[in-house]
DNA sequence: TAACAACAATAGTATTACTATTTAAGTTCA
DNA sequence: TGAACTTAAATAGTAATACTATTGTTGTTA
C-alpha cells in the first residue's frame, strides 16, 4: 500500500499555493532541509533561493516572509499528526490504548513514507521540536491568530482533549493537559539531546524516555 | 525592610560586566523595557542605543550579540527565582506546602521590590514567558552550553527536583517533572493570554488557572 | 606629568529582509 | 493563428540590521 496524503492549508498563510507548482513544492521540500541544517534564525530566502537555483524575489511571491513559511510547514505537520492519530486509532476501542498510541506518535519520529515528492520526515520532526514555538512566541501573535492560522494546532489539541475526556469524564483540564502533552513531548526530546541535566534520561532509555515520562504523567493525572 | 540582591552572572555571557558601570546597568534595564515593548525579534542594539543616548558600538562592547544579552537577563531571572524559592521556603516544613509555594511563584508575577535601580519585574516576567525558550532553541546550543551559561537554569531545576524527591522518594522523574513544571508554567500563561483554546481557562479563574492546573498535575503525579 | 589602560564614539561593511519594475511564458478565444 | 490577457519569474534595486576596525577621550598610577 502506498498513498499520498494532501492537506488543505489555510490560504492566508501563503501568497501563492506552493502545492500547485513544481517550484512551490521544491521551495517547501528544500526549506525543510535547509532549516534543519542551519536553524531558523540563520535561514534566509536568499540561501533557499541558491539551493533551488532561483531568486529571492521568486520565493517572496509564495510567502510574505520566512515566518509564514515556517507556519506553513507546521500547519502541514499539525494536520499530518491529526491524520496519523485518526488513522492509527481506527480499530482501537480502549481509551487507554488510544492515549498510549498518541503519546507514542508524539514522542517518536514520523513514519517515513515512500512517496518521492514527500518531505523528509526526520528533518520535519527535528524542526517541529526545535522551531515550532517560534511561530507563536512572537509579538504580533494576536494579529496573526486572527487569520486562523493556528486552527490545525487547536484541532489537534481538541482531538486529544476529547479522548482525555472519554477516558476520564471528570477530569477538569483536558485541553491544558493536551497542549502540555504536545509541548512537553517536544521540549523533553530537545532537552534529552541538548540539556540532559534537565531530565532524568539515562543512556539505556534515551529513545523511550519521553514516552515513559509522559505515560506516567498523563495516566496519573487521569486516575 | 528593603534590600538589593546581587547575583554573579557567569562572565562568559558578557564581554564587560554591565553591573560595573552606570551605562551597563542602563543597558540591562532599558533592554528589558524595550524587549517587552517590541519583542525579541524586532529588538536591535541600534534601537536600544537610541533609547539610552549612546551608540550601537558601545553596547557591542558589553555583549557579543543580542542573544547573549537575553541570556544575561534570563540568567538573572533564574538566579532570582532560585533565591526567591529558597527565601520563601525558609520556615516551611511540609514538602507539600513547599511545592505549592514553588508553583505559586512560577505562575504569578514576580514581587516588585522598591529599589530604584531594580529591573521592572512585570516586564521581566513577560520576557521570561514569551522569550526564554529562544535562548536554548538555537542551532549552536551545544557550543553555547559548553560555557555553562545554563547553570542557573539547571540549578533551579535541580532544586525543585530535590523537593519533589523529598515529597515522594520513589518518584522516577523528578528532574523532568521539574523542567516540565517550569516550562509549562510559562507557556500555559502565554496560551491563556494569546491562544486560550489550547487551555481550559475561564474568565473567572484567569489569574489562578495555571497554578490550579499545575497543582493538580504535580500532586497527582507524585501520589 | 608621562605612560598606558579603559572607555566610548565615528565611520564604516556585509548581510538581510523586502519591493518595484520588467521580462518571459502560457492561455483563451475571436 | 495571433492579439489580449493572465500568470510566473527574474532583475535590480532600497532600507534596515548585525557587526567591526579605527580613532579619540578620559581616568589612573608610577
Amino acid at each position: 500500500m502506498d498513498f499520498q496524503v494532501k492537506f488543505t492549508v489555510n490560504d492566508k498563510i501563503f501568497l501563492k499555493d506552493p502545492e500547485n507548482s513544481v517550484l512551490g513544492r521544491q521551495i517547501i521540500k528544500n526549506a525543510i532541509d535547509l532549516i534543519y541544517r542551519i536553524g531558523f534564525e540563520s535561514f534566509t530566502f536568499k540561501k533557499l533561493a541558491i539551493e533551488i537555483n532561483t531568486t529571492e524575489a521568486t520565493i517572496y511571491r509564495y510567502f510574505e516572509n520566512k515566518h509564514r513559511l515556517l507556519l506553513y510547514i507546521l500547519n502541514w505537520y499539525w494536520s499530518y499528526m491529526s491524520f496519523l492519530i485518526m488513522f492509527k486509532l481506527q480499530n482501537i476501542e480502549d481509551n487507554k490504548s488510544k492515549l498510549e498510541t498518541i503519546i507514542h506518535l508524539l514522542t517518536h519520529e514520523l513514519p517515513e513514507s515512500s512517496g518521492t515528492l514527500d518531505y523528509n520526515k526526520k528533518y520535519l520532526n527535528h524542526i517541529v521540536i526545535a522551531e515550532s514555538s517560534k511561530v507563536y512566541l512572537v509579538k504580533d501573535i494576536q494579529e496573526i491568530n486572527k487569520d486562523e492560522v493556528f486552527k490545525p494546532y487547536k484541532e489537534l489539541c481538541l482531538m486529544i482533549a476529547q479522548i482525555i475526556t472519554s477516558y476520564n469524564p471528570s477530569y477538569k483540564y483536558p485541553r491544558s493537559l493536551s497542549s502540555t502533552l504536545i509541548e512537553t513531548s517536544h521540549y523533553e526530546q530537545f532537552f534529552i539531546h541538548n540539556l540532559p541535566r534537565l531530565t532524568d534520561v539515562s543512556p539505556e532509555n534515551r529513545n523511550e524516555f519521553t514516552a515513559m515520562f509522559l505515560n506516567d504523567l498523563v495516566f496519573k493525572a487521569l486516575l
